[in-house]
DNA sequence: TTGTGATACGAACGAGCGTTAGCTAGCGTC
DNA sequence: GACGCTAGCTAACGCTCGTTCGTATCACAA
């Protein structure tokens, strides 16, 4: 009757990876079981070691390439802008944008990066805050050449990025706001936190 | 020798709350055992289940009383205010201020709330709910009255209170800035958000 | 002094976890 | 047509988990 051959080897190790994603983003690192990634996938948990060496290994690269591309957003966005307004507003732009429209990796990055075992904790964590100290030195540097009005630059940019960071918690994709749109919205709030009229 | 007797049964239900507290904070729920729990008390894992029905009722406990906090604080905090900007002020100070000085709490909740069990999920979730739509309404209310100017109350109210939930990830008491501190500067932010000047 | 309730303990359970080992079937290449 | 590579499978491992059971020990009231 023509169903003949069944679906096989067709899985790879992006689709293992892209599986993980979105079940760690759902149930979390420790509360997904491999089991749970090879149902969905169609093949039997053992399986999954002819595609990854380990599950932590699957959360290191989910996380280690999320925070790359975090970076690349950053220095792309604001390379060769010197006005401090148009600074803060790319790289809040960029950002917002990333955590609308990859939800998924932004959660994991967000609640599972504690379960990192040693040496990829401390050196994705020191890979955070390189993003995080480059964001709020355009907020400094603002504050300087008058451009900005904040007390405290650490508390900003903390602000504006946690906000940022949030998008991915709610934001659905065919909603009442296109992802842009988030982005634009969410860029007037930096600028306004920071005090420059819009 | 004088060591004589050893410190016995000085643990409380209360003391397996705040232990269990402390640990799904640092670790999560999923990612911390009954042992570890059980080995800060200086008990063995089975004694716990005289102070406990099961560990996923500790998790239960411990999200309901901080919801209900919540609710409780913003309500004592709007409450007889009629003013829009002031009763922002207000709502945002308390949710500010409980994010610093209970860092534990919101931790676990913004982390763990998708390993609750029903019907607890449910119950809790619209609980959470309510006081997102009781904040929105302070927004909304304040647009109409024209004491504030965004384009989406819904998307203002995230991101002032998404800004306050963070507050549990960075803050350290014995800090730069005490939570007060912390509390008014995010409440100014908040008021910039819906432009409001300060 | 006896009894009662609370709290701790050791032993053990069934289940599930991540991982390894060894084997089999299909594929493209010579 | 034999070969090796790839990717699937079953079986099994050692371990840890949350939980239950029966028992011992203590403080305190009668």
């Amino acid at each position: 009757m023509g169903t003949g051959t069944e679906a096989r080897q067709v899985v790879t190790g992006g689709a293992v990876l892209d599986t993980a994603l979105t079940l760690f983003a759902q149930r979390g690192y420790h509360g997904t079981a491999l089991s749970q990634i090879a149902e969905v996938l169609g093949i039997r948990t053992p399986s999954l070691y002819n595609h990854m060496r380990s599950k932590q290994e699957l959360l290191q690269t989910i996380i280690r390439q999320t925070l790359d591309s975090v970076m690349e957003d950053f220095e792309a966005a604001v390379d060769g802008v010197q006005d401090p307004v148009e600074r803060l507003r790319r790289a809040t732009r960029v950002y917002a944008l990333r955590h609308a429209t990859h939800r998924r990796e932004a959660l994991v990055v967000n609640r599972d990066t504690t379960s990192l075992e040693e040496p990829s904790l401390s050196a994705l964590r020191a890979r955070r805050r390189d993003h995080e100290r480059a964001f709020r030195a355009v907020i400094s540097d603002g504050v300087e050449s008058g451009a900005f009005t904040v007390d405290s630059p650490v508390l900003a940019s903390f602000a504006i990025l946690e906000m940022c960071v949030s998008i991915a918690r709610w934001f659905r994709d065919p909603g009442a706001l296109s992802a842009a749109d988030v982005a634009d919205q969410y860029t007037g709030f930096a600028l306004q936190v920071v005090g420059v009229q819009t």
